[in-house]
DNA sequence: CTGTTAGCGCATTCAA
DNA sequence: TTGAATGCGCTAACAG
């Protein structure tokens, strides 16, 4: 491959004025420039990345460790953020915890040798040892959906409470009384918001506050299937399932079909949260409460790009929006 | 952040020492090593990758270029991958070309410029400048469930001939003569090659070979759904559909209950390339083909190893399985 | 506006 | 087994 010497020399110019006009940081005159410019495209110049990062101590990349990037809302996060990064000029490197806080871990650790210039993390819970050295060493970090307890960070995310409000007050309109609530771990903040917010809303919304009817999974489908299994097997039976996140939806919806079959699994109503493609196909119609992934990929790339270039961030809250399919 | 040089000092050895120990690349003395460990450890030192990279002429880095993150195949398929190249101490540089060729070819040229050890592609059809100047530059290349014309490199996909051929047994099984066909772009070869199995088997299965029947789309779900809406337009009224592959199958079902309503639609049987979460929730049922996604992302992972460490890499076709849900 | 020079952090060669 | 020295490709500081 050639370097930015072989264009300086078959140009004619010196390696300091190669540098100059491909990098475009100051004044060269219009010959120098045609001529770099002729031998670079002669030769397929292509920049070193790691040289010039060595150089200018930064990358122009940045982190983004999702908890699941098969979980739609995610993949739809990281989509956003990967174009609006671009326009940016910085490329991303996407991780996939997986919902699993060792191997978190472990992409973290890959990020601090790649010496990215900013995270956009989605957090597995607690504060990892090589998470506070990675934000003690100074690095750019912004939360997406979760928080994570101490680490001080610009968050952005959906409005749990308000989400869960608007589910609460469908789930009323309906009168549903027997609700199954199918939720996400504890130790994850947005598991735990929710579920908060649904606790403390159900008695005044009609619904029961027996807690047999509440179960956590993992916020993955096969956990989330587990959990409905367990509240199904006390021999309760709902009119209503709420699942809170999209895949804890999908397992719920799964685990109703096989444990009470077909027929009976359509008369009982489900509402997610988090709203996914097929949720119009169903019988009955499964209604949801939305939010906009690509608003928060979008603003966490923006707030970490201002971070990193000094300038203040103000966390953000995303309001959901019902969408009912119940009418129809 | 601290360098190798400061963890040199505080172990009271010289750089050279410092570096054999923490690469592990020649022989070190048992007190030394000690020393050098607990000096990194205590200054929590991690390898500056760019200068390791700069020095090495490697970066340890892979590219994997997908079509469209979104696709749940392309996801699996990533998520697959991802773990399989940790696993072997690469990384991934994951970009999403969105179908889009201008897109794909500017995550190229990133993936030049951060001199990527290799690439897994799924190509967006015609090989770019960018694309051959990449492979004549020696960068080792393999391709993840389509081929570019031109481009000579291990693919690792789909059987696509075989996987259309149990579609057109099943709509044979099933009595169907007016089946819709909502294909793919025919500058992809998935789309191509599916399309052309199609043609090929559809009489002699007994199916209309009107081709007021097919549409092409774009392998996205609202490019599906004009396709689809396009043969609805023309009067016919197909009594099945196939989706060329998942995206194509959910804009298809969404157009035909735009179009028909929900009555009419569920009068529809739907087969799709690829299989997806929620065909089990749908009236009727939705049967698939299905292959495994993250096993093509781990062939690609491993032949492109194979590659750059100058082992011999052969293609291979994986074989798809039917998923038929209309007897239950 | 341009050429020369130094050095980013690291792995590796050469002597000892 | 170790220390000293070199240079990977690039940008930036400096002098002209």
């Amino acid at each position: 491959m050639a370097t930015i010497k072989d264009v300086a020399a078959r140009a004619g110019v010196s390696l300091g004025t190669a540098s100059r006009v491909l990098s475009g940081s100051s004044a060269t005159s219009p010959e120098s420039r045609a001529r770099v410019q002729a031998a670079a495209a002669e030769l397929a110049y292509v920049a070193h990345g790691p040289a010039r990062s060595l150089r200018r101590s930064r990358t122009d990349v940045l982190g983004l460790l999702v908890s699941d990037i098969r979980n739609p809302f995610f993949s739809e996060l990281a989509h956003a953020a990967e174009r609006d990064a671009l326009r940016a000029g910085y490329s991303v490197l996407l991780a996939n915890a997986n919902e699993d806080e060792a191997q978190a871990d472990e992409y973290l650790g890959i990020f601090a040798s790649q010496r990215i210039d900013g995270l956009l993390l989605s957090p597995q819970g607690p504060v990892t040892p090589r998470l506070s050295a990675l934000v003690a060493s100074g690095m750019p970090v912004v939360l997406l959906n979760r928080h994570a307890d101490g680490l001080d960070a610009p968050l952005f995310e959906t409005d749990n409470e308000q989400g869960v409000g608007l589910v609460l007050d469908w789930l009323q309109r309906h009168g549903h009384r027997d609700v199954a609530y199918v939720g996400g771990p504890a130790s994850i903040s947005t598991g735990a918001e929710r579920l908060a917010a649904y606790v403390a809303g159900r008695a005044e919304h009609g619904i029961t506050t027996s807690d047999a009817f509440v179960e956590a999974g993992d916020f993955l489908p096969d956990g989330a299937a587990a959990a409905m299994t367990r509240i199904l097997d006390r021999g309760v039976r709902p009119t209503a399932v709420f699942g809170a996140n999209g895949p804890t939806t999908l397992g719920a919806v799964r685990a109703l079909h096989a444990r009470l079959g077909r027929e009976a699994a359509s008369a009982i109503d489900v509402i997610s949260f988090d709203d996914l493609d097929w949720f119009d196909f169903t019988t009955p119609r499964i209604s949801a409460v939305r939010n906009d992934a690509a608003s928060i990929g979008r603003l966490g790339v923006r707030g970490l790009i201002d971070l990193i270039d000094g300038r203040p961030v103000e966390s953000q809250r995303v309001a959901m929006e019902l969408v009912d399919r119940s009418a129809a």
